[in-house]
DNA sequence: GTCGTTTCTTGTCATTTGGCAAATGGGATC
DNA sequence: GATCCCATTTGCCAAATGACAAGAAACGAC
């Protein structure tokens, strides 16, 4: 297994921490190199969640609403952590899917072994640490955007940051990750190309 | 410094891990007992976060939009503990203000005594993340019932699983939280009524 | 209690968004 | 090319929500 970028990323994501060579290359048994071919599924729902470091590729998290439209809650675009952090830490069936947009690459575990590794490697609980913190931030900032933005403001803001999204993702996946229909979308995106 | 519920919370937090006598009375040395009348802050805008296990009360966070509006993002009631995750994990100045709905009751602690802790009682790291664990999946819940609820069932669900909040905060306050403004929280509670 | 402030409700109207259906367009397959 | 399928756009109308202002009610300071 080719652990550099493993090693590069953990690096990377505490840069504060200096974890010594040999806990890293100790911390790379516990992954085991993954690839998904577009379309192929990261997570189904019903299942426990894994961990995965991906570094390359894009993914797509969706859930079903009570009228059994498709809703996706999350786009995960390279170089982060994925994991649903229900099913991944308390063990419970995944509400979620998740499923390739684009060939994606990285490293899997799952929860034993994670928990193996915080004991053989005590410095990684770290990384652990600040990835999960990361992920929480993610969500909030999220959440407040829901709250006190317009829909065209979310709009121009997810161009902003993840504009790679539109060309994998199809409108109306976009749309509900916005929380407005594909319809409104589309009137969304004739206002906003005017200006 | 009455260690009896601290020791309590901690336990019933992570009931599927021992945690020995001696390694729980160390760790409330890591704490202090804190009050809040109600109206003090237990965060200021501008300043680190602490770390709060509050066992009574009610607190509401709040910060600004744009135009200055007052934006509700949560209400914590008891046996909760209560952070800004950015602030103090990641040693940002908070964005948010947290207030005292009610008198509080709880153990303070902030970002280095915790990193202490962690050190001298291994076990405790367990219990702070099964807290992150579960503070991230209540935002993620949060979220998605932005997403795909109208304000109607928001509110249904907001009464249903925290009704207490409605008789300590203002209904304007309640109305920012649930992504409306209070003229439509005012109209929503109007329908709601006559169900 | 009185006064003043804040909160809550209501009315009116504008804007945003949704629901539905039809038209358009692009891509895949044969 | 013809056909089919799906995504996207558009039109129409309804429902939800916002903005603003006025009045009623609740609350706090004195």
């Amino acid at each position: 297994m080719n652990t550099a970028p493993l090693i590069h990323f953990i690096k990377e994501t505490i840069p504060h921490f200096n974890i010594d060579m040999q806990s890293l290359e100790k911390t790379a048994e516990y992954f085991e190199e993954l690839e998904l071919e577009k379309g192929e599924f990261l997570l189904k729902q019903g299942k426990r969640s894994g961990y995965f470091i991906m570094l390359e590729g894009y993914l797509r998290a969706y859930t079903f609403n009570e009228v059994g439209d498709e809703i996706t809650t999350y786009f995960y675009p390279s170089n982060r952590v994925v994991f649903e952090v229900a099913s991944f830490f308390q063990g419970l069936p995944a509400e979620e899917n998740i499923i390739a947009l684009t060939k994606c690459k990285g490293y899997y575990t799952n929860f034993e072994k994670l928990n193996g590794l915080f004991h053989s490697v005590p410095e990684f609980r770290e990384f652990g640490r600040a990835v999960l913190v990361k992920e929480f931030v993610a969500y909030k900032q999220r959440t407040l955007s829901m709250i006190n933005k317009t829909a065209e403001e979310r709009y121009a803001l997810l161009i902003q940051t993840n504009r790679d999204i539109f060309q994998y993702a199809p409108l109306k996946h976009i749309a509900s990750y916005l929380g407005i229909t594909d319809t409104s979308l589309s009137r969304v995106r004739r206002e906003f190309s005017t200006k």
